[in-house]
DNA sequence: CAAAGTGCCCAGTCACACCGAGGAAAATTA
DNA sequence: TAATTTTCCTCGGTGTGACTGGGCACTTTG
């Protein structure tokens, strides 16, 4: 049995190296992640190489061995099934779902999450448009696109978000932009890549950089 | 926010002092239930003590402050509601349910909690009959008697169980003395304190002192 | 009042997670 | 390639939470 701690590291692990394919992970990256010093991460690193969990080896940065990644995605699968939970038959926001889910997720029970997941429906995506990993840890990559990667002219519909903080959400809902969303760009500014867009073929609004880097759409 | 092993400890004892109303809680008495040493539970007693959650002097037993009984009442509360919902939503039966609302009922969100308590439709009881305390700590007590005080002509409806055990509970599925279930006593056999009884106006069985006292009816 | 039973206290263990400092290794730059 | 910077490992140590055996203090009971 992972303990928490163990198991928010893995999830960590996991993200920092799907983020960047290949590259192995930092300990310094771990670090700034979890909110911690990188001696500490050395210390747990040490710990999860010694249950098999990473390939650790000095110097050398961090990556999952098999066992490690299926912790790790079992944890986001748990954390996503919860999310779904809370916002689909619970009538949780979107934006109030992260820190309930963050403690949920270390619930050891793989009967309550097969039978969660049927009492759901087997859903997909949860509430921020992310892939649920199976059982087994199959995952399906999205095929999205950042909003800030379109060009004037370019369109699509909001199908995912990349942070799920309070206030990022809550502009989302007030802008109009929650999962769905059509967006259509008009004009892209040099000078702060803010881009100008129309919503849902009706309201035309500007959006920062800060806030196309944080957005998924698809066709 | 009580750790996992003080809402235990709360639990234990806020058990111990209902089951024999006016009698103080014995170290020795909660080291049994909660399976662990006497020296233990003196060392968390007086952690709890310093904290304000119960009464506390050596040598003299111990009771709950009113906020180790409110903290205890809702540890009670969540691990019922769980229940509920493991039963009613997720399909679980009711022997299935202990291990899994014991992890459960020490998630902390007072907000989920609420929101899980009207998805359930406010439930009174949980799947073995108790009753659910409600935000604020208040519990009903039920009227019930134990089968094992009924007399031979007397009659009733199982309301409750005492004991929550898998074997317990399955004897009890098999036997068709599931909640809800008429019983009529017809003898007793003074001997062993067996009873003869009759279910739902049909089957005629024996049921053994130790089911008896673990088994509550109402009229 | 003495014996039996109960429970306290002490000192120590163990696991887990965290951390600062200093120096070793690697990466970068000159 | 040498010097510098960055990364990060190692070491020793902290703190917390929970548990425990053994000896002794207290209480109860006969």
């Amino acid at each position: 049995m992972p303990s928490h701690t163990e198991e928010n590291y893995l999830k960590a692990i996991y993200k920092l190296s799907e983020a960047q394919p290949g590259v192995e992970v930092s300990t310094n990256r771990i670090a700034e992640v979890l909110q911690t010093r990188p001696a500490s991460v050395t210390d747990m690193l040490r710990r999860l190489g010694e249950k098999g969990l990473l390939h650790y080896e000095r110097y050398r940065g961090v990556s999952l061995t098999h066992d490690g990644r299926r912790v790790a995605l079992l944890t986001i699968r748990k954390h996503r099934l919860w999310e779904v939970f809370l916002v689909n038959k619970l009538g949780f926001n979107w934006d109030e779902v992260h820190d309930v889910a963050e403690e949920m997720e270390h619930l050891q029970s793989p009967l309550l999450m097969r039978r969660l997941d049927e009492f759901l429906g087997f859903p997909q995506l949860d509430p921020h448009g992310d892939p649920i990993p199976a059982e087994d840890g199959a995952i399906i990559r999205p095929q999205h696109r950042l909003v800030s990667d379109l060009k004037p002219g370019e369109e699509g519909t909001v199908m995912a978000v990349k942070n799920t903080s309070v206030p990022f959400l809550q502009y989302l809902d007030k802008a109009g932009l929650s999962l769905g969303a059509r967006i259509e760009v008009l004009d892209k500014v040099t000078f702060d890549n803010s881009l100008e867009i129309r919503i849902n073929n009706n309201k035309v609004t500007l959006i920062s950089n800060e806030i196309s880097c944080n957005l998924f759409v698809a066709d």
